[in-house]
RNA sequence: GCCGAGGUAGCUCAGUGGUAGAGCGCGGCCCUGAAAAGGCCGGCGUGGGGGGUCCGAUUCCCUCCCUCGGCA
């Protein structure tokens, strides 16, 4: 009659992905999912982690971010570097402290690689590996790329089937985990552990249709110009801004017109179409994850009646769970 | 009106007597320590209209239209 413990040890906690492509409005639909689901809110963002990159990055109104808790946003500072794996770290530590509250991690974002590292895991190798990368890029840059690739090829043919010879990213990043530990990094990388067998995950992405989405990016760019943007980068740019905090879209396009290099007009139009490209590998990211269900929505659509709808898919994709 | 330059992909422009390319855009895709990053694939076309020469014209000739610059 009276349940205990391992009765219901099948029940396991919930964690909940909002995700999608830049401006659908994720950032409002969250509020108001977390009240209704008892939630706190975990950003799924690169960029919303630094302080300071509060315009480019639209983070969320200061109102709201009163009312729930928002974690991992503005927990660093510009001039640091960031990356996945401490967002992992960051991530985990998240969870742990919000179901500590009986309370459900809800993540939104629109940074694919950060949802999928907090889902599936991330494979452990010690970092400190910096200096390898920076002999690795020198080497790139004298010898050229092509050389590195054919390293990795007698290295870890795995690897290199799966890395284009010009995505030297990947190279320099399989090469380096190599020298550092002497495992090849196909091997490494299948060793990571997700949090699907310990948590209930659902996943829900919202759908916009192109033309209505890249109206939205218009719009979004258009009041981060009346905002202050052009103020916030040019305050941002005077203190050494971290090699990954730089990459904010809109800091590149701004400090360009800043240094004369083209007019307002132009920043603005630059900013819309490298976000646009943005959305598009977002969507690409998205739909290749079929554990995301997707939600239609339009311009016109309410907050609350994306909500709505968000909340009925959640719980029916629990129910198929069981859960 | 005259002279000159030019009309080729959504945009900027190459090129060739054997029906066309590049960059950007656009579309699709990849992604496990920079991910708002990085990489890959796809030409999406009434070659301004009409006529002529030629086996064959986007390319040569004529004509008309349009754009830009100069002169009136």
């Amino acid at each position: 009659m009276e349940k205990n413990r391992s009765s219901r040890k099948d029940v396991k906690e919930k964690i909940f992905f909002l995700v999608g492509p830049t401006a659908t409005g994720k950032s409002k639909v969250a509020i108001i999912l977390a009240k209704k689901l008892k939630a706190e809110i975990v950003s799924c963002d690169s960029m919303q982690v630094y302080k300071g990159l509060d315009i480019v990055t639209s983070k969320p109104a200061l109102a709201d971010r009163r009312k729930i808790s928002h974690h991992l946003i503005d927990v660093i500072s510009p001039k640091e570097q960031y990356d996945v794996s401490r967002y992992r770290r960051n991530a985990m530590n998240a969870i742990g402290k919000i179901l500590r509250k009986h309370k459900t991690p809800l993540f939104v974002g629109g940074t694919g690689l950060y949802m999928s590292v907090v889902i599936d895991g991330i494979f452990k190798h010690k970092s400190g590996n910096s200096r390898i990368r920076a002999k690795l890029y020198r080497e790139a840059s004298h010898k050229g790329s092509t050389q590195l690739f054919e390293r990795l090829v007698r290295v870890d043919p795995e690897a290199s089937a799966r890395i284009h010879p010009h995505d030297l990213r990947r190279i320099v990043r399989a090469l380096e985990v190599f020298e550092a530990t002497g495992q090849p990094i196909s091997k490494l990388q299948k060793q990571r552990e997700g949090l699907a067998g310990k948590y209930e995950v659902a996943c829900v992405c919202l759908d916009m249709e192109k033309p209505a989405l890249y109206r939205r990016i218009e719009q979004r760019v258009d009041h981060m110009f009346k905002a202050g943007l052009v103020e916030e980068v040019k305050k941002l740019s005077r203190g050494a801004l971290s090699k990954t905090a730089s990459l904010a879209l809109g800091i590149r396009e701004v400090q360009g017109y800043l240094k004369g290099l083209y007019g307002l007009d132009e920043a603005k139009q630059l900013l819309k179409r490298n976000t646009r490209l943005y959305a598009k590998r977002q969507l690409t990211w998205f739909r290749k994850d079929k554990r995301i269900k997707w939600i239609k929505i339009t311009a016109g659509d309410s907050a609350y009646g994306i909500a709505g709808k968000v909340i009925k898919l959640l719980r029916n994709i629990c129910k198929k769970k069981r859960c």
